[in-house]
DNA sequence: TGTACATCAGTGAACGCGCGTTCACTGATGTAC
DNA sequence: TGTACATCAGTGAACGCGCGTTCACTGATGTAC
């Protein structure tokens, strides 16, 4: 029956079922990449929905669509961003010289144009304190995704979670960041930044 | 004639306005007060005035006896939390052994005490993505505040601000906090906290 | 193949709610003579 | 000293607004026979 029902049309119900849901999921990924820059840019409270489907090319009313709450996308735009995140990382972890592709990772995650660019950056660093007042069925996912961001780090350095190390340069990244973005943008900045990458070869030593 | 009046009802004037004023202040100072602790506990958008303004024993509708605007608010809780900070820092600073006094500080600022308690902690630890994005207004006291615990942190260091080991350390500090404030309350936080004072008193070295 | 019906992503108006803010008022206190 | 008036911290109802959420609707697409 089933064989025969999949044989009946196959064509058209795949590629039609396809292209359909493949729009859908277009527009759901839309939502969840523009959240996951506005949450970071502007904050997860101070960005309404309307915003963000305007921002994916949408009308708000479409939302629940989507998500059954603001809540649900949160979860979705941080796992979302916490990946590619995690992935930024991942040529650190399997380079051929871990040590020197971590530096790199860490030239970069400590470099004026991170400290300017908080949407695309770090999610961690740019949401910090907002992500402690989410609601209890946000804090595993986010647990996790700590938990994986160290993991990642500590294969990188050389060893395996729990990782004093890569909790200690995980610290020291987002602190310095998140530092220098409370401070005038200024000819100093390269200087601290400068002071921080010192800090992080220290730790990772 | 100034001093005629000052003359004519110095007693009457002078401690009843006072016994007045007193008690307008002191209204103002638990304001502040509870404010500084709720937005460092739940967030400053979170936190409505409202609620503020029952925990300090009013209601809602005096606050604008106090001050012109929420954010006012907001630049008054900010400057007080910091300035209690820095003066937790003076001690550092001007004790006899500075390095015994900063290493004194550092070791009550990377404990699970602090780590838990966020009202009462750190201010910008607690609140530092969301002080980003506060109106231009902010910023400066915001910038200033900075600066200042900069200056404190470098004097207890033995030198002088711009000082990159006491933008590290601070950078440090306020990553490690808010690292273990990210993952779940277990007996790593510990060891990460450890960990982070080690770095510290490298950083400081 | 054609026709009638079902589905459902997306639209835009509407909803209730809590927020920051305003306002008329109260009553305790201070001032004037 | 006593009396009439002014001040103003604090109260509590009310306001407009933007938010998250709901809903009736549209129209393109898919299904059934």
């Amino acid at each position: 029956m089933i064989i025969i029902q999949i044989v009946n049309h196959p064509k058209t119900e795949i590629d039609m079922a396809r292209a359909t849901a493949l729009e859908k999921s277009r527009s759901h990924d839309r939502i969840v990449h523009q959240a996951s820059l506005l949450f970071r840019e502007n904050g997860i409270e101070a960005t309404g929905l309307s915003e963000i489907m305007t921002a994916a090319g949408l009308t708000h009313g479409g939302f629940y669509r989507h998500f059954k709450s603001k809540h649900a996308l949160v979860a979705a735009a941080l796992t979302h961003a916490i990946t590619a995140a995690v992935s930024d990382m991942a040529e650190a972890e399997t380079a051929a010289d871990k040590r020197a592709a971590l530096g790199r990772y860490v030239a970069l995650y400590l470099s004026p144009e991170h400290v300017q660019n908080r949407a695309q950056g770090c999610p961690l660093a740019a949401m910090q304190s907002e992500l402690a007042h989410q609601p209890p069925e946000l804090q595993k996912p986010l647990e996790d995704g700590v938990a994986h961001v160290l993991t990642v780090l500590a294969a990188a350095i050389g060893g395996s979670a729990p990782s004093p190390k890569a909790q200690a340069l995980l610290a020291h990244l987002m602190g310095a960041v998140s530092l220098a973005r409370l401070s005038p943008p200024n000819v100093e900045t390269e200087t601290f930044l400068q002071a921080a990458r010192k800090t992080a070869a220290e730790i990772i030593a």
